[in-house]
DNA sequence: GGCAACTGTCACATCCCTGTAACATTGCGC
DNA sequence: GCGCAATGTTACAGGGATGTGACAGTTGCC
C-alpha cells in the first residue's frame, strides 16, 4: 500500500493472520483520508456497529451483486472527493470562474470546450512563463496520454478563436519552445 | 430541555420508565417546531411508521456510522431552518414556492414530479454555479442512494420538458462536467 | 385488486468535441 | 529572396458525452 498508493481500501472482516479492524486502524493511522470498506460474510450486526463506529465509510455484507458494489464503491468515492473551493479570475475583463465553469469576457458568456476552458484555466493561474507544448500535454490533458504534439497547436488556435479579437493577444507564441500567457505584449 | 434549549433532539425509542414516542408528545407539545429524531434497534417498520406517522424528522436504525448520522443531522437541520426555506424564489417568471410546495411560470401551475421539484429548488437556490451529476446525486436524492450517473440526465430532461421553451435555458448543460442553472445566456 | 403517478434503467439517436492529417503561412538564417 | 523548419489554419472521421423515448418495477391511492 505504501509502494501503490490506493485511492479506497476494501478489507474483509475474516482474514489471515490478522483481521480486518487491526489492519484498519494501521491504514487510518498512517492515511487518515482514504475511503474504507468493509466487507463482512453474513450481517453480522455486531461487527457492522464496530465497523462503523471504528469510521469505516460503508460496510457490505455478503452476498452483494457486483453492480451493488460498484454503485457503493462510487458514492463513497463520491463523498470523499472534497470540492475544492476556489476563486474567480480576471485578466483585464477575460474572467474564469471555475465555480460557475464558465469564461466570461466583460460579463458575455464565451462558448467554450472542455479541453480549451482546461487549457486556458492553467494558462491563467500560470502566467508570464512558457511552457512547451510536452509540458503543456502533461500538465492539462495528463501525464499518462499519448497525443501528437501538434494537437497543442490545433488548441491553442481554437482557444484563440474563442476568446476573439480583445484577448487573444492573451495568447503569445514562443517560437522554438510553445506558448506562454502574458498581459504584457510580446 | 426547558433550561438548555435545544437545537434539535434524538429520542432512543427504548428508554427506561418512559418510551421515545411518549416523550415525543410532551416535547413536541412544548417546542412544536423543535427537530426530533428517532432511534430505534433494529428496523421494526411498525415503530417506524408510528414515528413518521407522530411526525418525526427522521428515524435511524442501528447500526449507522457516525458519517450517516452526522449527514443526517444536518439534513434534518437544514429542512428545519426557517431562513430562505419559505421564501419564494422567483427568476424571471419562473416561481417556486416552497410553502405551497408549487411552480408557476408567470402565475400559471407548472405540473412537475418530486424529484424534479426537488431538483429545482436545489438549482435556485444554488444558481450561477455548475454542479457534476455526483454532486446532484448527493444534494438532491441524499448520499446514501446508490444510482447510476445518468439517471440525473434523465430527470434533467423530465424537468426540462416542465419547464417549457420559456424556461429551460436556465438549465444548462455543461459538457464534461455536469449542469448549471443560469439566468445568463450560454 | 386495479389504477395512476413516479422512478430508475436501458437502448438508441444525436450532437459536438477531439485528435490527426494536410495544406498554408510565417519566421529565421543565409 | 530562398529554403527550411516551425507554426497557423482548415477539414474531417471517429468516438465519447448527452438527449430522448420507452419500459418495468414500485408505491400510494381509490
Amino acid at each position: 500500500m505504501q509502494r501503490h498508493p490506493a485511492d479506497l481500501a476494501i478489507f474483509d472482516i475474516k482474514m489471515p493472520e490478522m483481521d480486518g479492524f487491526s489492519l484498519f486502524k494501521s491504514v487510518r493511522a498512517q492515511r487518515p483520508n482514504l475511503p474504507i470498506i468493509f466487507l463482512s460474510s453474513k450481517a453480522e450486526e455486531q461487527d457492522q456497529i464496530i465497523g462503523f463506529t471504528l469510521g469505516a465509510d460503508d460496510y457490505i455484507t455478503k452476498p452483494f451483486s457486483p453492480r451493488e458494489l460498484v454503485a457503493r464503491l462510487k458514492a463513497v468515492l463520491r463523498r470523499a472527493t472534497p470540492q475544492g473551493i476556489e476563486e474567480p479570475i480576471d485578466v483585464g475583463g477575460l474572467m474564469l470562474d471555475p465555480v460557475c465553469h464558465r469564461v466570461t469576457s466583460h460579463s458575455s458568456p464565451i462558448d467554450i470546450g472542455p479541453t480549451e476552458y482546461r487549457l486556458l484555466q492553467f494558462f491563467m493561474t500560470h502566467q508570464e512563463r512558457a511552457y512547451s507544448r510536452a509540458q503543456l500535454l502533461d500538465q492539462v490533458w495528463g501525464g499518462n496520454v499519448y497525443v501528437e504534439e501538434r494537437t497543442v497547436d490545433v488548441h491553442i488556435r481554437r482557444l484563440r478563436k474563442a476568446l476573439g479579437e480583445t484577448h487573444e493577444h492573451l495568447i503569445q507564441t514562443v517560437r522554438g519552445t510553445g506558448y506562454r500567457f502574458s498581459t504584457k505584449a510580446s
